[in-house]
DNA sequence: GCTATCATTTGATCTAGATCAAATCCTGAT
DNA sequence: ATCAGGATTTGATCTAGATCAAATGATAGC
């Protein structure tokens, strides 16, 4: 959708223009000097190092955050201090928006790997949505894409045997990266075995033997962080994750108008 | 936050200002011109009947719905025809927020009973959004809630044993219904075994055999679809669901400023 | 370079909860 | 009211995947 945009070099051009990953955290049909307004807001920060939190289950919310460089993983943590991990952020992503209905956030943010972020003070964000047609419309659709994908996750968490819950991530982390502009069949993990685990619901041990099974039956090799996937359909018959529709009519009538 | 608003009975109030359930699907601070805009963009419609679809997946997305009376209860369906229920939505909850960023509906909404709904177009809704200053935000917000309640229903998926999976499920209902001013520990249930099961990502035997201990524990009484809970501490305390922060230190640094 | 510590793997066992089976109970349609 | 088909319950069994245990491999700090 963004139309043709020529600009000359001479031309001051605002970070967010020259950012590789803006066409993954805007991709709206901004002109330059809406690009502009949005660059004005924007804070950059110094790298966040591994391990280090981002924001803190509690920490008023303040900003949103998107992901320049590394990775993070979200999580909650209950009264016994039992980690749940809601999902990791690769560059491009955005993360905190799960936080401004009670304007505290519901989740800690941690860096996998030293983060580069792009802050996005959201009370700025607000008062520039109403100067940028669209803008309001994408943060919707940002946050409808992540219901989404939370909708497959819980089906997965369900109902998906074991092995199709692997697959269905390592799938996913392929098309995520292919997104990026990096190879789909050969990356690393940044997250370690435990933190898989606890994202699909099962037990280090069972990650582990997955990962040995996947070798042996030559979908994929894995050597430590590192993986290369030989066989990306068969994972994708295996992962058999929650897909679009084809509307097909069965039992049940469909209401129609009043 | 609503301030007080008198209007004289005279006036020609909106189907809006005059719904019990105005305070939950949109509680913003809204004057009178505001909600009469709101009211003209809704369509009224004939009650869907038990058994039909309010919309299915794969449906073109136009309009949001918010329910009146009744319940529904939304699902995926997997390629093999397997459903996975997303949730169940009470009087005074909105749906269909889901599908914005595809313009497509990606779980079916099924009526439970017969259920009255308010249809809000969205495109209406986004235009007006430009007049309502906080209208925006107000949606941001809802679906920041549906997040922060997903994530809570993943970290039961993932890790709470069965017993939790169901108190938790019925200490939820039970504040829902207070919520709408109805009886926090006498209602009735409007979905089968079955869709509890599927939702709680266990089978329907499990329910049964766990209403059946619940109630010899004296939590509860349970005759069909009708539910008297005597005990609600216990079920949250078994449900020991995923609570807000409270702000601990522990390992770790949180990042600060650049 | 050398440990102590943590992450990962592999093997053996155990169990929560699924599945299978069958009786009973409801509901809605005739 | 009657009956068929579904929903719910209860019991018996089975199993996927957890848990426990132990070896091995990687890494960061000194």
């Amino acid at each position: 959708m963004p139309q043709e945009r020529i600009v000359k070099l001479e031309d001051i051009r605002s970070h967010c223009q020259k950012c590789s990953l803006f066409q993954l955290c805007m991709p709206m049909g901004l002109g330059d000097g809406d690009l502009n307004k949005l660059d004005k807001i924007i804070k950059r920060r110094r790298p966040v190092e591994k391990g280090e939190y981002l924001y803190r289950m509690g920490d008023p919310f303040r900003s949103m955050f998107a992901v320049r460089a590394g990775s993070l993983k979200t999580f909650t943590t209950d009264q016994e201090g039992q980690e749940q991990i809601i999902g990791f952020h690769l560059p491009g992503e955005l993360l905190g928006l799960d936080a401004i209905s009670r304007s505290v956030h519901t989740c800690s943010a941690k860096a996998l790997e030293t983060v580069s972020v792009c802050e996005i003070p959201y009370e700025r964000l607000e008062t520039l949505s109403r100067e940028i047609p669209g803008l309001s419309h994408h943060l919707l659709s940002l946050m409808s894409d992540e219901l989404q994908h939370e909708h497959c996750h819980m089906a997965l968490l369900a109902r998906a045997p074991v092995e199709s819950r692997l697959a269905s991530f390592l799938v996913q982390l392929s098309e995520r990266f292919k997104d990026r502009g990096y190879s789909a069949t050969e990356f690393n993990l940044s997250m370690s075995r435990n933190d898989i685990a606890n994202l699909l619901g099962m037990a280090v041990e069972t990650i582990s033997r997955l990962f040995s099974q996947f070798q042996e039956q030559r979908l994929l090799i894995v050597e430590r962080k590192h993986i290369r996937i030989l066989d990306l359909a068969q994972l994708q018959a295996i992962s058999n994750r929650c897909s679009l529709p084809e509307s097909k009519d069965e039992e049940g009538s469909t209401y129609s108008a009043s």
